[in-house]
DNA sequence: AAAATTCCCGCAAAAACCCGCAGAAATTGA
DNA sequence: TCAATTTCTGCGGGTTTTTGCGGGAATTTT
């Protein structure tokens, strides 16, 4: 087999794959592993592959989970354009912390009048800055990771209101155990505010939609409405459809 | 699994979740947990991520907060220092909101240990920065100007701690009125502070001595510390020396 | 203060890498 | 065609990287 023949398999492998080991591609075109590092190395060299310890990856193979990095952000701009919908003017709306939602509070139309109750201290300064909102926050102990309010004292507080509405941020869900989180203080405040509300809206972009962390904040159909960057009538939404769930 | 693979994979759970533990991350890629360890601490000097014990958050998630340009700054950090000498571990501390409150929180040293009571939300924030401080948020309606908590519900709370040591955030101050502000909610929540503190020290920026504003906060003398930026002696503070205050 | 986690350091084994060499293969030029 | 020359390949052996593990230090939790 030419040479040159041989490395265009390999970056065809790699761009298949997005990656390549050299011992794969050793057995497979039946040359020494030496060879093809050799060739990895020049194709490296003509930057037609980025060369790692082991093999080799594609070139767009960082780019592949940038890519939503990037548009993570556009991504949660249309979540919250969906959210900002069902806000209605003189509402009662909760709202936990997370980036969905603090992207969401940014962007909410400056003529919208509500009150907003919130648990998140980067929430509160966010909605601060909204004319004609009125913001209260929920008293009591600040969980660091997490930046909102926990503790006995802030769900009791919390459980004293009686919103229209409720924004969850949402970290990992699943159709099997519903939503979860990985803070147990942070899943009872959840808990509280999803009791206090009557119409709960979770927010999530569609990469944690069937993902699972340890602790349950609600089991499947705990929330009314399921709001992600997706239509919603994407295959990956189906399974979410259920007679009390609203998808956005 | 590559090694780069690998951490492509660790980057895109954080960015995803927020925060990520090593114990989990060690079980769902099959390695032990040195290497997760390792590989934090790698993605972490390239600045990818932030370590912290048990795991690692993302950088997005600490960089939301901006530093905004601050009038007189360098004035304040001198309050600051000053006031900062005055606090010792194990305190219970109450702080209200004001710029140069901010500035001081800020620089409190990464090894204090206390625990802060604030209403001022951006407080909060710079006060969650510190790993040993617990900090405690009195819950309540915000005011939009002061982005502090205000209101009887907020007040009450207040009145619940029995702080060994209140800052407080100085709007004027005269020999004759005392500290005045001009926020009627304001005073309200400041007096508050000062009966429910066995030491008040008050910061503020020489500018604002002999000024006065609408609604006196507490007569003069009803302060135990004056913190300004000049030194103790000085003429303008001369007339502000009395048998129960201390000028820093 | 005690208990439990988590971290960190050094070690050792395995894997991957690199270097130089020599034979094989391809290329070149008459 | 054939020999000289260049390029390519595989291999031996030494070096580096990576990984898991033991055990003690540091940190967090109870």
């Amino acid at each position: 087999m030419l040479k040159k023949e041989r490395q265009e398999l390999i970056i065809h492998e790699v761009n298949l794959h997005n990656k390549v080991l050299v011992a794969d591609l050793s057995t497979k075109i039946s040359v020494s592993e030496d060879t093809v590092r050799r060739d990895l190395i020049e194709l490296s060299d003509e930057g037609r592959l980025v060369k790692v310890h082991g093999g080799a990856i594609s070139n767009s193979f960082r780019n592949s989970y940038k890519h939503t990095d990037i548009y993570s952000l556009d991504q949660k701009k249309v979540i919250a354009q969906k959210a900002v919908s069902i806000i209605e003017d003189g509402m009662l709306v909760f709202t936990t912390g997370g980036t969905t939602l603090l992207e969401m509070l940014r962007i909410l139309p400056q003529s919208l009048r509500a009150t907003f109750v919130t648990v998140s201290v980067p929430g509160a300064f966010e909605l601060l800055q909204h004319p004609h909102v009125e913001v209260i926050i929920i008293g009591g102990k600040l969980s660091r990771n997490a930046q909102i309010v926990v503790g006995g004292e802030a769900i009791h507080r919390i459980r004293k209101f009686n919103a229209d509405l409720a924004f969850l941020g949402v970290n990992a869900i699943d159709t099997q155990r519903g939503i979860t989180d990985n803070d147990y203080e942070v899943t009872l405040v959840k808990q509280a505010i999803i009791e206090s509300s009557s119409h709960v809206a979770a927010l999530t972009i569609s990469e944690k939609l069937n993902t699972v962390q340890k602790i349950q904040v609600c089991p499947p159909g705990g929330y009314h409405s399921l709001v992600t960057e997706l239509p919603p009538d994407h295959a990956l939404l189906h399974p979410y459809q259920q007679s009390s769930t609203t998808i956005l």
